[in-house]
DNA sequence: ACCGTCAAGTTCCATACGGAACAAAATCCG
DNA sequence: CGGATTTTGTTCCGTATGGAACTTGACGGT
């Protein structure tokens, strides 16, 4: 067992720990913020869940939309005529969870379906009226929450981390799809 | 509605764009990025899934352990001897998930509790030497793919969107806890 | 020392979730 | 063409999930 772990990988993982100190934050999220030899995915998941967690609340009790029901109306919102698996395919949810969602959308008066007349087992998903107006009713919150997340950083801050994230989803598919990961039992 | 877009704003989401180019990525994947005023919540529930769906799937398989009761191990594998409300409140899962996923780390003996002394309420939880084995496994294929995440960043690249996570999350204590939102309907 | 409040964990329960099997249509290919 | 394979969306069903109520112990004030 060599876990020899290289002086930039700790580098790596302690980033900016001097700068920032340990102000308020909660014990157990310092050691996983500095001793964690996964600091990606702790920063990642930890992030998403501050963003998803208030504002999914949120919609819920004001719009009474679940999150999966949502993810479908925001993505028609930014491009309407969508079908319900490139929808799925793009938010992570299986196709099943996503079907019920959009049933409950077309009950609810907030998306429209046709047919696609070129393939016929498919549909098209569009936005109604009322659907648009919950979009832009959302649509402050949610860009206020990221506002308030970030504002820690400078503007050149921000514009470094849009960057730098999205450099990272742009080569995701280049990424070897995580098969079996190395059988190596020695 | 004066939705007026600052043009910093507008320069923040489509950051990198240019260089980026679209490569094999998704249609819908392309537009969340690049015309998407919640760029940041898009990019970190994007790259989340990209990290916990294969993992997590990986574990699952490998180990029969599920999430929860894996965030459960990985938290003592950092920092042993922690309460039940301490994982469930750095995760943000709920604690009576938390519950369910310790009593079953217990039974397989990957875990052990012990009363504390000083709070007769609470239990303090140890990993086993068959946790810490467990835990040992899986963090190969953990870093692992968080390697090839940021595969595509250059060395300095990854220290700055390490140093930038990481003041994000320490400054998530300061964060107003995103009250009811302005009911301004005007 | 006592009572009201709070915090730690557990249990209950309705519901949402996601894997798997499925039907129907498109596509591939010899 | 015509059968095998893939793709789209739905249905079925066992299970995990998380809100709410609850139990027990700690704590704070008078």
């Amino acid at each position: 067992m060599q876990l020899e772990i290289s002086s930039f990988d700790a580098l790596l993982r302690e980033g900016g720990k001097v700068a920032a100190g340990s102000h308020g934050v909660d014990d157990l999220v310092s050691v996983k913020l500095w001793q964690n030899p996964c600091w990606l995915s702790f920063r990642i998941n930890f992030l998403a869940l501050q963003f998803n967690e208030p504002i999914y609340r949120w919609i819920e009790k004001e719009y009474g939309l679940a999150r999966p029901e949502f993810v479908v109306l925001y993505s028609l919102g930014l491009s309407d005529g969508l079908t319900a698996s490139a929808i799925s395919s793009s938010s992570g949810f299986p196709k099943n969870t996503m079907s019920r969602a959009i049933q409950k959308l077309i009950d609810k008066d907030i998306i429209r379906r046709e047919v696609d007349a070129a393939d016929l087992r498919s549909f098209v998903l569009y936005i109604t009226d009322e659907g648009k107006r919950i979009v832009d009713r959302t649509m402050q919150p949610m860009v206020e929450r990221e506002k308030v997340m970030l504002s820690g950083l400078t503007p050149a801050e921000k514009l470094m981390l849009s960057e730098l994230l999205a450099k990272v989803v742009v080569e995701s598919p280049n990424w070897p799809p995580m098969i079996n990961i190395k059988e190596n039992e020695e």
